[in-house]
DNA sequence: CTATGGCACGGATT
DNA sequence: AATCCGTGCCATAG
């Protein structure tokens, strides 16, 4: 049944143009949010394409277009608006079947759900903060500046461009910024993470102590300290690697590269940046508190389902006005193109995470320990697809899994997660440090058959230092 | 002699 | 076709 739905669909995409190749490929790629922008860019400035009308707004139920707001009671509609593509996955077998998401009654709210009346945004939030210290003009430029943010509170474009802009001195723009950076998300508005750090740190200083070498550690070593290569680390300081160790989880412990994001991984905190919902692609919770319990899968697909050729449009391109007969074709063509290119992006998108969440369900459920190593090949090949389809379909994507945590998509396919957990476990317990060869063996023991220098390199990944000074560390 | 890091090769990924 | 990741081999440090 299922499966000869999925034939008929695949038979009638078969004939395909270049264009219509290309265009597919592009969009697998992008993230709803990406998607959701270029979509709406799309809609602008192409007459052809419209939004059917078919959103219910939860409080006063009328139907309207597809839009964020609802006119009347301005209430978000989006969530149920937006038809999402959920399907559910049952235990353990493989026949999980989907179904597009009915907007019918309240089917598809999210738990957790915080669409409380005022999700003040960060711009207006600094600005409420630094406003008394800012002159009337100024406050325009704190303004351009605090909109050029990203979700991680990092400026986004040079200052010397605003400069140009309003025709202003660097200087006086620097002095706003800094203004900016010292406001509550401590940091914020800086242009890299490695200067947010220093802000942070500076804002830290005026109140306790910090470790002397902080500030060098974040100039010369921000790229040694991400990637916990703490021996290094020390000998760009001249310090052991084990102080490097107890400076560098300072840091983490004390500072954020990222002063919009509270917590990595955590649950999002009530100054958010955009009112984007659960910023994942693809949502996964539990139907039942139960480990049996099967999984929903939901795909957020921007507009999916309701984006169409206006038939408007289509029924009327004959009659356009002398001269515009060639463009009216072409917004004609590439809407259609559009929609066929979403459909199948989705179609794509919904069979691989069918796959995904019966292979990885330990996983999902019970975290990083029980993640199987799947290659993109090999579900590739399952889905009849070609591989570098997965490899598009995965990238830059999210996953919010039932445990609340926002995983990047890839790490599905992360061939040495479980071996790494092991290998923490293994030297969290141990009675004394243990050489990389006895951890190998170890490993060995427990199914994961990995070489002894392997075991070296996700020992440094893990941030994990050598055994001999592991050993010095706990005489310490 | 043992424990590790560096460099290079082959398969997987992008 | 370019790049990344797990491994094997070898040099070096203790």
């Amino acid at each position: 049944m299922r499966q000869s739905q999925g034939q008929i669909l695949r038979h009638s995409m078969r004939p395909m143009t270049t264009a219509h190749l290309a265009q597919t490929m592009t969009l697998l790629e992008l993230s709803s949010v990406e998607l959701e922008q270029k979509i709406d860019a799309e809609l602008a400035s192409n007459p052809a394409l419209e939004l059917q009308e078919v959103a219910h707004c939860p409080q006063c139920h009328r139907r309207l277009p597809l839009s964020k707001m609802c006119p009347v009671c301005s209430r978000p509609t989006n969530s149920l608006s937006e038809q999402p593509i959920i399907f559910v996955s049952p235990r353990t077998d493989f026949t999980s079947y989907d179904y597009r998401g009915a907007t019918s009654s309240s089917g598809g709210e999210l738990p957790g759900e915080e669409w409380a009346a005022e999700t003040e945004d960060l711009p207006t939030y600094i600005l409420r903060q630094i406003a008394p210290e800012l002159k009337k003009d100024d406050r325009l430029l704190a303004a351009h500046i605090l909109t050029s943010l990203d979700d991680d509170g990092l400026l986004t474009i040079p200052l010397s461009e605003i400069a140009l802009y309003h025709r202003v001195r660097m200087a006086r723009l620097e002095n706003i910024l800094s203004l900016i950076q010292h406001a509550d998300p401590p940091g914020v508005g800086s242009p890299t993470p490695q200067q947010a750090l220093l802000v942070q740190l500076e804002i830290l200083e005026e109140t306790c102590d910090v470790p002397p070498l902080a500030a060098a550690a974040i100039l010369k070593g921000m790229e040694l300290l991400s990637r916990h290569a703490y021996m290094e680390l020390g000998k760009q300081l001249k310090i052991s690697a084990i102080e490097a160790q107890d400076l560098a989880r300072w840091i983490s412990e004390n500072l954020n590269p990222y002063p919009a994001r509270a917590h990595w991984g955590s649950v999002r905190h009530s100054t958010h940046a955009e009112p984007n919902y659960p910023s994942a692609d693809v949502v996964i919770s539990r139907l039942t508190g139960e480990l049996s319990s099967p999984l929903v899968v939901e795909i957020i697909s921007p507009y999916a389902g309701s984006l169409r050729v206006n038939p408007l449009f289509r029924q009327h391109i004959s009659e356009a006005p002398d001269g515009t007969a060639e463009k009216w074709q072409n917004d004609l063509d590439s809407a259609v193109l559009l929609v066929k290119c979403l459909q199948q992006r989705d179609h794509t998108l919904v069979r691989l995470m069918q796959q995904l969440v019966v292979i990885q369900r330990q996983y999902i459920l019970k975290g990083d320990a029980f993640l199987l190593p799947v290659t993109r090949a090999s579900l590739a090949e399952t889905l009849e697809v070609h591989e570098s389809t997965i490899s598009r379909a995965v990238s830059s994507k999210s996953v919010l899994l039932p445990n609340g945590r926002i995983i990047p998509m890839s790490r599905m396919f992360d061939r040495s997660l479980h071996v790494r957990t092991a290998l923490r476990q293994i030297v969290a317990t141990e009675r004394r440090p243990l050489s990389d060869t006895q951890i190998a063996r170890l490993l060995g023991e427990q199914g994961y058959d990995v070489a002894r220098r392997t075991v070296a390199k996700y020992r440094n990944m893990e941030g994990i230092l050598p055994a001999r000074l592991r050993a010095a560390s706990m005489r310490a």
